[in-house]
DNA sequence: CGCGAGCTTGAACATTATCAAGGCAAGTGG
DNA sequence: CCACTTGCCTTGATAATGTTCAAGCTCGCG
């Protein structure tokens, strides 16, 4: 990839790009940020932090995906967020300096950009845009977390699947001549600790919704939503 | 009441002093933003706004309790967020432009404050200090998010409700000799809407958490709840 | 004191969880 | 290149749990 921000080769893995946040700022302060940031990748199954850590660092995502959960007493994973390339984490520890309140490990091969609690004020201060938009992409995280829960209270399995997936085609959603192409970054156990639900009943519904024409797998990671409608009908995302 | 930032009579409710928003501001300061704060009052039942409005104001609560719901497809009403005294909201639409997500009920007799777009946005930049105080704010909801998300997760619905009880006790819980006393914000219905089950089985559930002794029931709209320890170890809230 | 909204309780029904067995696919080693 | 192994997904039968519909009760208000 060529990077157009950097002289020469771009150790930076073009995070700064990605992200919303920055995008007010001019090359040259790009490339000065870009000179403070630490990077770190992480394989399959790697913790990236534990719940009740107190990090002192702002987490981006550059390539890869996520998961945030918690352990219910039932010793089963509630996952809270799934972060996928340009999203950002660890920011309730900035502001707040509280404690992380979930454990993040990664879905598959993920490269991050860390920046620490002090860099990270000093470029706040400096730029006061970004705190702008950092208001902006907390805004559409609660946007998306209130839509996850609107999945999650909506009474039918179809319904809740069916939000979650309309979720998943939203942001993981690639057009393809039938439909929406999603690459689905949660295993079928994995959608059941997000429902909070069995791993069976999500094979069989997600069968059913096969059977009624509305989706088809495509391998195992992978589902061709072919009737957006349908679930819209039934998850009441008409929005 | 008495106000320290007003000459003469306190028009404005005090709702700027009971915003975490504005306490990093000066004393004048405060008193020139009081003078464009306009105000508004609700009966409960009264509807603030309604899903796909597009509102151009910010509102905070001064006083009382106001629900943020959807209705789902079966009809249902599907509670997304409880706000009280010194929330606040619409912000969506301020930074995003985008619609608002959801209608806002008035629990209770309730009066607000309102700012509109561009005086906030006036305010904001000449105060940039504010902008911090949002992002935290902000993130104080997430969590509030993030810990309802769970207790909906958790399978069983001991759990569940256990869960909500700890998040209401949190926030709207008053110490009594005998445990924390909650002053219940929604109805049992408003419960199973916010939970996604059935009225009658939030009943049956209360009662069988009465039973083993875990809360009392005071009136209809009250909750003493006894053995807070029992209901985390339900719900997985041990943070 | 009486009325009505909201809450509780009961019994039959529907859905989902659980337990158990079998299949498919990707990766490994001969 | 093929059999083997491992992890993940599917399917089936039974038991547990929640929903629904219906009836009766209680609290709070006029």
């Amino acid at each position: 990839m060529k990077c157009n921000y950097c002289t020469g080769e771009c150790s930076h893995n073009l995070c700064m790009h990605k992200v919303p946040i920055f995008s007010s700022l001019s090359q040259e302060e790009m490339s000065h940020i870009s000179s403070i940031i630490k990077h770190n990748n992480y394989q399959k199954g790697e913790i990236l932090f534990s719940e009740g850590d107190s990090l002192r660092s702002l987490i981006i995502i550059n390539e890869g995906r996520v998961k945030g959960f918690k352990i219910t007493p039932e010793g089963r994973e509630q996952i809270l967020h799934v972060f996928s390339e340009g999203d950002f984490f660890g920011e309730r520890n900035l502001f707040g300096g509280q404690k992380s309140a979930y454990t993040a490990e990664a879905l598959e091969t993920t490269k991050t950009c860390i920046f620490t609690k002090e860099d990270f004020y000093k470029i706040l201060f400096a730029h006061p845009g970004i705190a702008v938009k950092i208001i902006e992409t907390l805004e559409e995280r609660i946007a998306r977390m209130e839509s996850t829960m609107q999945s999650m209270g909506v009474r039918s399995l179809d319904g809740r699947i069916g939000g979650l997936l309309l979720d998943f085609a939203d942001k993981y959603g690639e057009p393809a001549p039938e439909g929406i192409l999603i690459r689905l970054p949660l295993s079928r156990e994995g959608i059941a600790n997000f429902l909070g639900v069995a791993r069976e009943t999500v094979s069989r519904k997600l069968g059913q919704l096969e059977t009624e024409g509305i989706i088809r797998p495509v391998g195992n990671k992978n589902i061709l939503l072919l009737d957006g409608e349908a679930l819209k009908a039934m998850s009441g995302k008409d929005t």
